[in-house]
DNA sequence: CGATGCATTGATATCGGTCAAAGATGGTGG
DNA sequence: CCACCATCTTTGACCGATATCAATGCATCG
């Protein structure tokens, strides 16, 4: 979706939050052309150590909420994060979980746009928004990698919106599932950590916690997806992919 | 959302682009003050069009399919247009509407994302990519009023994920109704163009061209808003208004 | 070991999807 | 200018799936 030139609509936007708008610049087709893959040099990652100061937060931990003044970005060292609105009904929309190397704290008009909290105990990054944006300025190279993770941010949501269409709620599980195996490990993987609550699953797929529960039993009552406390596995491959597929 | 450290998840983007853009957007005097409203002066939109084609389309022409490989972005000059992936199931998910002024094309790896046709007769400029590349690089101006569409992608694809997520149909539309008018015209109108079809309509919200139908006429039944063919008209703004805060 | 949050399960109601058919609209060509 | 045709819209009947309300079971952590 694109809005009409309206250059005020930006608001005021402390330089830090400029962050935003690069994945949609990366997105153009300006640089549909190419890069190879590429990781932190032991430089890079020492130039951010160095601005940043280490977290450790416990499970249930709210890092920042929605409507605060954002003066830092953050990255998830260890363990899950996961980031909501709260609406005026009490209702929360998941926007999405954030796990390991995971940037987050990204701002509009200075302002954080959704809370964010430990979904387990986590090792979290911050670093100064102004001291971050003078870091891109000087180092291409973090500068592309920061590119990488936000243009996942519009891949990414292209891939919820397309999850929420579909109608069944098991369809809406196995996508889900699908969508956490290929962020948090091997994409082939039989076996994945679902950490968050029914209710922080229900939130994200649009679905209250009964209907995840039921979701989920129907799929281990089919033999496609065995349950245990705070994982996943894939019993049956092929059904699951077909019905990961039917959309 | 925000995905993993994947710089390969870009497929190949010549360097070359990301390395300067980058530092010349976040070195430009925009993000140091916040910004004033701004307007395309002459220069910037003779430059524009000297690189620009003028297409004048009717309604229904497919300007392009997902999957082609992308060599020109364009901008609306007037009329609508409704971009939408196809599923594999023969579904389509209407990713939004572009109107006047609106920018569309944007790429991945190369190829156009989704589909486009025009919803009415359109004028549409076609600009080749490489030609609008060089453009930005040299005019921070032109540069800056691209931001600002790009940056209105990303919060018109929240407002929609928000939209969608509301169960009942009538709230949906109004919601959609809300979204049109601070798009397509003053934001305070009681009247709306719809120039889309109930299916456009309901590809966007996920709700079958029926249960818009139906939504619609609850609508006006309930005095809250009129139809007319190709239009919508608030007729109690309050109820209207108190129908789209009810999140 | 008790308490608290989370998950499961059941009964019922509601809302949108589906199938079907008729009605309105707009555009085209005679 | 009018008639016809294609497309879009409205309306109805029925069904199925999820929300809702309610209660029980289970684990985890002090």
């Amino acid at each position: 979706m694109s809005g009409r030139f309206r250059p005020h609509a930006l608001g005021r936007v402390p330089s830090a939050h400029a962050t935003q708008l690069l994945p949609m610049v990366l997105a153009s087709p300006l640089f549909e052309a190419g890069l190879e893959r590429r990781r932190l040099t032991p430089r890079e990652r020492q130039k951010l150590a160095n601005a940043a100061t280490r977290l450790q937060l416990p499970r249930g931990h709210i890092i920042y909420r929605g409507g605060e003044p954002a003066d830092s970005i953050f990255i998830v060292g260890r363990g899950v994060v996961i980031s909501y609105a709260e609406l005026a009904s009490g209702q929360r929309r998941v926007a999405g979980f954030r796990f390991h190397a995971d940037i987050f704290g990204l701002a509009e008009d200075g302002r954080y746009v959704n809370t964010t909290r430990a979904v387990t105990a986590v090792t979290v990054f911050r670093i100064p928004a102004d001291a971050f944006t003078a870091i891109l300025q000087y180092d291409a190279g973090l500068a592309f990698q920061f590119l990488c993770k936000v243009v996942d941010v519009t891949r990414q949501a292209q891939r919820k919106s397309i999850i929420v269409a579909r109608r069944d709620a098991v369809g809406r599980i196995a996508m889900f599932l699908d969508l956490l195996r290929q962020m948090t490990g091997d994409p082939r993987a039989s076996r994945i950590d679902l950490p968050m609550t029914r209710t922080d699953i229900g939130g994200f797929l649009n679905l209250t916690l009964e209907s995840v529960s039921r979701a989920c039993r129907r799929l281990a009552a089919d033999g496609i997806v065995e349950f245990e406390p705070r994982a996943a596995r894939i019993s049956n491959r092929r059904r699951f992919d077909a019905l990961v597929a039917n959309v």
